[in-house]
DNA sequence: ATCCTACAATGGACAAAGTCCAAGTCAAGT
DNA sequence: ACTTGACTTGGACTTTGTCCATTGTAGGAT
């Protein structure tokens, strides 16, 4: 089940109930959560974990590369524990539900050279916008 | 020069001098701005305006559509002038130099049907990310 | 040219998201 | 079990942005 969890204790982290808890609480499928959503539910399981403890244990699995950070709306960064299959994300305008997904095709190669104004670029973020079934209008 | 001040004069938009001001500084071509930017090099025209009128003014260039915010890094948003011109964005992972860019493709066309989850899809924003000639190591 | 008034600007309080730090705690190696 | 360096804590602080009551003003009407 934990994925995260053990690929962590895999790389020498020292393990503690904090630690422990926002890895459990971060891993799954379509989990986007944002700091604070992490840290209440964290606080359910340990109740005295702090929200700076969160943030610096998020941060740690960023540059660890374990965990991504997507900022889809211009509100708090979530975090995706699915950072070893590369994907997209599908964000709904009205509600804000974000689902993963693999579109086809590499848009990396879609840069042109002449438009690459000579940075090195070796990553590309896409996100789609639109409005999930539950928003949409009854057509 | 101002092809925004022309536009959104052009949608009855009460001019003031403030405004004029906001749609002065903002105007340009790979101009991305933060909202604190922004009010900056506004009050070094105009000093007495207040950091609401531009974070108020901006926001209503968003919503004329005459301007696109964008949020490249975990920090402020920014504002880019060129509306009326689709295009993504390319990012410098060190020093955050934002360029204009306008890749071959449709990236909408490559999410199959299948991975529209039920979605009304009509938007995608690409950022690619990479290191820019100052940045880069010296090859 | 002056008056009106609805729309705009002001600035200060407030809020949300995130960072920083000094002090206390604890996991894990010996 | 001891020790130590890494981890956690909580609160102060910063940044970014919003809200609102008050004051000011652009631009049409007279």
């Amino acid at each position: 089940m934990s994925d995260l969890l053990e690929r962590l204790r895999g790389r020498g982290w020292r393990m503690t109930a904090q630690r422990r808890v926002v890895a459990e609480v971060l891993d799954g499928d379509h989990v986007h959560l944002t700091a604070d959503e992490v840290h209440a539910r964290a606080v359910s399981r340990l109740p005295e974990i702090s929200r700076a403890t969160v943030y610096n244990t998020l941060g740690e699995m960023v540059s660890l590369g374990e965990v991504l950070e997507v900022s889809t709306d211009r509100r708090a960064k979530r975090y995706d524990p699915n950072a070893h299959q590369p994907h997209h994300h599908l964000v709904c305008g009205q509600c804000g539900a974000i689902r993963d997904v693999h579109p086809a095709g590499n848009p990396l190669a879609d840069l042109p050279v002449d438009e690459r104004y000579g940075f090195m670029v070796s990553d590309v973020e896409v996100t789609y916008r639109g409005l999930c079934p539950n928003c949409a209008p009854t057509a």
